[in-house]
RNA sequence: GGCCCAUUCGUCUAGUGGUCAGGACGCAAGGUUUUCAUCCUUGAAACAGGAGUUCGAUUCUCCUAUGGGCUGCCA
């Protein structure tokens, strides 16, 4: 019989989420949906110098824009409550004292500079790094070592002092790791660790087991950067009394260039986001966002859900629900993936084309709510241009000649085309078109294969030509539906006007 | 430096003690298209290295190399 599903993702407010969060939250979101179980969220800000106005909302937000809900968490509401970590300090203390009692922790009064010139004087013997350890804590300021009647003298005067963990001696630390199966270390390796800062809260490692193990957390699914510091929390949790939950470390993301864990700086950098949403910094720094990029969320979910998890088959486009049908820790992959921003282009591509026009022409309308083409004229245009977009907007900016005369022609296409006698034959093809009674793609079409017949000329004389004259550019959709979106009028009217000015490029050449 | 984790085409990955090592993105060529894009076909492209186990290892074991993570009163 196991337990209910409940599963957490537990990100600190000390910036915004980049896309690796974004990963790890959504595979706790699939697991957990897989499973009839809960997804929540748990707010870690226990280091309160690193706290960041606004990240919270702002991780909440981009989770939004995703689609992936947790059912409980902060403003949220559950019977778990509160899942903001500060709002929950009262209760580590305890449970820190009681690690003390049972002789699992204990109170060390060595201030932070102390062990800051420890450290900086190892390291100029030789060793890179001191640690506080069952070794070294012998000859340190805490309650194994000063007399019990100092040590509660300093307490009651109020003395700065730590929790920390006191580690075993040479023990062989085991536990099962989902991805990876099991892992073993010893306990000479670890060091002892924080476990209740002098300041009143919990670190990491105390708050994040007290909080699952009150919130009923069954699987902590959670990056690879945790895998060396499981041990302690498997630890903590014996200390305890209680069961563990089943861990899952998370493959790292790795940055597309070289080598390296994917971190906030390599994004605008390479030209890519590696945030779900646009952050500004409080120093106006601005870091780009998927959302703000035109990315659909369909996509950038599709895409960080095949990173480092594969179904099994060849499908590669999901829905979040086909998702949550094929997801399973077992299909995750143990090594680090690279980041693909092309694959990502072509993720957002096949998403867009799966859009209908009429949704598409919506989107459009919102964001470009100038504009002045009606909703039926908008749609028949996201027809004619999304097989050629990556995004939404594309079909605004490659197909700004739907919208307007254009006021640039493709040089390279004109020097290449355009012989002497063409400009003759546009003229007197723009003759044909003004004869065209009902004006329809088909009829513009039977109308310029009569007049290529008549005059024994080959399609590609006079057809390229037309195209440039009137969209200023070489290449786009099927010239006739572009002709018939515009009419009649406006097509002689730009030919009009632009004939003579592509007869000035050709003088300047 | 120490500890831990990892290693299949450029990238994401499938896969098995005997396979022509499969797919996708990207790239190249051809076809379709008046053009571009789409679409279709084809192609180049990988089991890090060395031992061992075995009739046989990409697959199992060990070593090496490489990459990554951690090594804070950060998370």
């Amino acid at each position: 019989m196991s337990k209910p599903v409940r599963v957490r993702f537990a990100p600190s407010p000390t910036g915004p989420l980049h896309m690796g969060g974004v990963r790890t939250a959504l595979y706790n979101y699939l697991f957990a949906k897989k499973h009839n179980g809960t997804f929540l969220i748990r707010i870690e800000d226990t280091d309160q110098t690193r706290f960041v106005p606004g990240a919270q909302d702002y991780i909440m937000d981009a989770l939004s824009w995703c689609g992936i809900m947790p059912s409980e968490g902060p403003g949220l509401g559950g019977d778990f409550g509160p899942y903001v970590q500060s709002e929950r300090k009262a209760m580590y203390r305890p449970y820190a004292e009681e690690l003390v009692a049972n002789e699992k922790a204990y109170y060390a009064f060595d201030t932070a500079e102390e062990l800051e010139q420890i450290r900086e004087q190892a390291k100029q013997m030789g060793m890179p790094n001191w640690q506080y350890n069952s070794v070294t804590r012998t000859s340190m300021k805490n309650s194994l070592t000063l007399p019990q009647t100092e040590v509660e003298e300093r307490l009651a005067k109020g003395d700065p002092y730590v929790i920390r963990m006191k580690m075993p001696r040479n023990e062989d630390v085991r536990f099962h790791d989902l991805i990876r199966g099991w892992v073993v270390v010893n306990t000479n390796n670890l060091d002892d660790k924080v476990l209740f800062k002098s300041d009143g809260m919990p670190t990491y490692h105390l708050a994040n087991v007290v909080d699952d193990f009150t919130m009923n957390i069954s699987h902590v699914i959670r990056g690879e950067e945790w895998l060396p510091s499981a041990p302690l929390h498997v630890l903590l949790y014996q200390a305890f009394g209680w069961d563990a939950p089943e861990f899952a470390h998370l493959p790292l993301l790795l940055r597309p260039d070289g080598n390296g864990k994917l971190s906030k700086r390599d994004g605008d950098r390479l030209g890519f986001p590696v945030f779900p949403t646009n952050w500004t910094t409080a120093e106006g720094e601005l870091y780009s966002g998927y959302r703000e990029k035109g990315y659909l969320p369909e996509a950038f979910i599709n895409m960080l859900a095949l990173l480092g998890w594969n179904p099994g088959t060849p499908q590669e486009i999901f829905t979040l629900d086909e998702l949550v049908e094929a997801f399973s820790l077992e299909r995750v992959s143990k090594s680090g993936a690279k980041f693909d921003p092309e694959k990502t282009k072509w993720f957002q591509q096949s998403w867009l084309r799966m859009q209908t026009d009429a949704e598409l022409a919506r989107g459009l309308k919102a964001t470009n709510p100038s504009m002045s083409l009606s909703d039926k004229d908008l749609e028949t245009l996201v027809g004619l241009m999304k097989e050629r977009a990556t995004f939404a907007e594309d079909i605004l900016i490659d197909g700004a000649y739907f919208l307007g005369n254009p006021r640039e022609f493709d040089q390279e296409t004109i020097r290449k085309k355009w012989k002497a006698e063409t400009t003759g034959y546009l003229h007197e093809w723009m003759d044909r078109l003004e004869g065209i009674a009902e004006f329809n793609s088909v009829t513009i079409e039977s109308a310029f294969k009569k007049y290529l017949e008549e005059k024994g000329l080959g399609i590609g004389a006079v057809l390229l030509p037309y195209r440039l004259s009137v969209t200023g550019v070489g290449a786009g959709p099927g010239m006739f539906d572009v002709s018939a979106f515009l009419g009649k009028e406006e097509v002689l009217s730009r030919m009009k006007q632009n004939l003579p000015k592509i007869a000035d490029i050709l003088h300047e050449a």
